[in-house]
RNA sequence: GCGCCUGUAGCUCAGUUGGAUAGAGCAACUGCCUUCUAAGCAGUGGGUCAGGGGUUCGAAUCCCUUCAGGCGCGCCA
């Protein structure tokens, strides 16, 4: 419904000031106030030197003659407070857009605001030298719903994960495998000095005594990152989170991506040597200072096939590219846009959403978080104590640029009244009803045809109110898919699940007046068609029984 | 010292990109299962939007400033 007033609207306020690219529609605070509410008149009033009353009038009635009959549309259209433009729809109308809700389904929900444009989402790619803890969850959480959500916009996603296996974490999680293996032969072998002592590294050096491979550092540096990278993907996997591709860094090397990428950068004269290093000219794009790419001793740093990897990404021809990282690599934003610039295209190809700290408690102690100590809590963890549903939901009811304060004991404690069973409690209870409606054989079983088949006018104003929650959907889907932000649909999912239960509750859906039970089954058809685009898209279940 | 993020109810967090009288969940208390699922429903209480100044028709939202917390500022990754 927002959508149709959007096109109204734009055209009368076109048609009175032609420079307008777009309007405000939002949904009033006071319900008496409307079903949508624009303060359209407000905004125009400076440019056009005229009172807010006077253009909100001139808009309306601009709107009569727009040849949009929307009489059929609107029972009333007033202005208000200050100036605000508000709209209340027809029950006609709503009652007609409920009944293409439930035959389109999913797509009448989404809009395509990606038109085919290609986006690429990166992200956890966490170093291969450990189990993912919470903060990675986090990430993975967002990445996924992020994909998610824009491909249900209409982009085309890669979901990508950058394999950090070239450095020096892995060759450090290597020796320290190798020193482990060496002391259950019993050997005195000394531990590196900021090896990782976590009890997963005893179980990798245990692995590789048994599968008898020679403990040449190589080996059994590969050996280990293997196993670990196996490990993630199995906790990647039971989170419920996938990717399309796998990105090496050690291929980018063995390619010689990092060399052509470099050769790049030099052609162009963005390259420069200054203390027997080489460096980048990151200062020409914006960055506080250039940054080393070959260092003194001849080795790369790790900028380097950074660089080589988003020049791949660019080469592939996204028209997008969203990372995302841990907020502690902020700083890193600048220098990779940087090179961007650098490679020719501009900064704003690559958008960077950082995911805030996870600050981690337990029993009211926080949780000091280091792999090479050893001492973190795992995802997998969670994942077991309150299932990956109820930890996606936690993660995605949160904005991620904001702080998140996670106590794994409250966290345990909490999951039964967690808000995740409340939205699927309500799919559920809608399943539920329908397994009725069919062992009662109501004719809605026939199919979609039966479904939207009843009359609106036998609508409560309660079933009304929840119908224009349904109709605001597509809305919230458009602006959270724009925002790259999935929290917005779950705040919506708990809203509308907070409208459905008290419902429920008030009212039977299936009785023996036949034309009520038709339109209540109807609603109700509508109600999960939208609780299971909204929880698909965060990558939570939707089940038919709880 | 410089930069980024954050500060909203006891706790955890939303707040439609500047809109109308500030919103949920949890926690606390009181009721409700012979019904399509009580993982639910009905009700009660709870606020100096960190403080101060500014911008304008209008500010939790934008700007300045102070305070508090977190994170960065390597030829580490």
């Amino acid at each position: 419904m927002e959508k149709i007033l959007r096109e109204i609207l734009l055209k009368a306020v076109r048609s009175q000031e032609s420079e307008v690219k777009s309007v405000e529609i939002e949904t009033p605070r006071e319900e008496s106030f409307g079903d949508l509410s624009s303060p359209a008149a407000m905004a125009l009033a400076k440019p056009l030197k005229k009172s807010p009353m006077k253009i909100a009038e001139e808009i309306i009635s601009r709107m009569q003659d727009s040849g949009f009959g929307i009489q059929d549309i609107f029972e009333k259209v007033d202005i208000a407070g200050p100036g605000f433009i508000n709209f209340t729809f027809k029950k006609s109308f709503l009652c007609g857009e409920l009944k293409q809700l439930i035959k389109q389904k999913e797509a009448f929900l989404r809009e395509d605001v990606g038109r085919g444009k290609r986006v690429q989402i990166e992200f956890v790619s966490a170093n291969p030298t450990g189990p993912l803890h919470l903060g990675h969850g986090r990430g993975a959480a967002l990445g996924a719903a992020l994909a998610n959500l824009l491909y249900e916009a209409g982009y085309k996603v890669e979901r990508e994960y950058y394999i950090n296996d070239a450095g020096r974490q892995v060759k450090l999680l290597g020796m320290s495998v190798l020193a482990k293996y060496k002391q259950l032969l019993g050997e005195d072998y000394p531990f590196p000095e900021d090896g990782y002592r976590g009890d997963y590294i005893e179980g990798i050096a245990k692995d590789f005594k048994e599968e008898k491979e020679t403990p040449e550092p190589d080996v059994i540096t590969d050996f280990a990152y293997q196993k670990m990278l196996d490990a993630i993907k199995k906790d990647l996997e039971d989170f419920g989170v996938s990717f399309d591709s796998w990105q090496s860094e050690r291929e980018l090397y063995r390619k010689g991506e990092v060399v052509q990428a470099i050769d790049d950068l030099k052609a162009k004269d963005y390259i420069y040597e200054k203390d027997g290093a080489l460096w980048f000219k990151a200062t020409g794009f914006g960055d506080d200072k250039d940054r080393v790419i070959v260092k003194q001793d001849g080795e790369y740093t790790y900028f380097a096939p950074d660089i080589a990897y988003h020049r791949k990404k660019v080469d592939k021809g996204f028209d997008e590219i969203i990372d995302i990282w841990g907020a502690d690599h902020h700083g890193y934003i600048p220098r990779m846009q940087a090179v961007i610039q650098a490679l020719g295209y501009p900064k704003e190809n690559l958008k960077v959403l950082l995911v805030q700290m996870v600050t981690l408690l337990r029993g009211g102690k926080p949780v000091q978080m280091s792999k090479r100590a050893g001492e973190f809590i795992t995802l997998r963890e969670v994942i077991d104590e309150i299932g990956e549903d109820t930890t996606k939901f936690l993660f995605l009811t949160r904005r991620s640029d904001s702080h998140l304060e996670v106590d794994i004991e409250v966290a345990k404690t909490q999951s039964a009244e967690n808000p995740v069973y409340y939205v699927q409690y309500a799919h559920a209870r809608i399943c539920s009803i329908f397994e009725k409606a069919r062992q009662e054989a109501i004719g809605y079983r026939q199919g979609v045809k039966d479904l939207t088949d009843f009359n609106g006018e036998l609508f409560n104003d309660e079933e009304m109110k929840i119908i224009k929650k349904l109709l605001l959907y597509p809305m919230i889907f458009k602006n959270a898919a724009l925002a790259h932000e999935p929290h917005r649909i779950t705040f919506y999912l708990q809203e509308l699940a907070g409208m459905f239960h008290p419902y429920y509750h008030r009212h039977k859906v299936i009785s023996d007046d036949m034309e009520i039970t038709k339109a209540r089954l109807a609603l109700c058809e509508a109600i999960r068609i939208v609780l299971r685009h909204g929880l698909k898209i965060l990558g939570v279940k939707a089940p038919e029984k709880m």
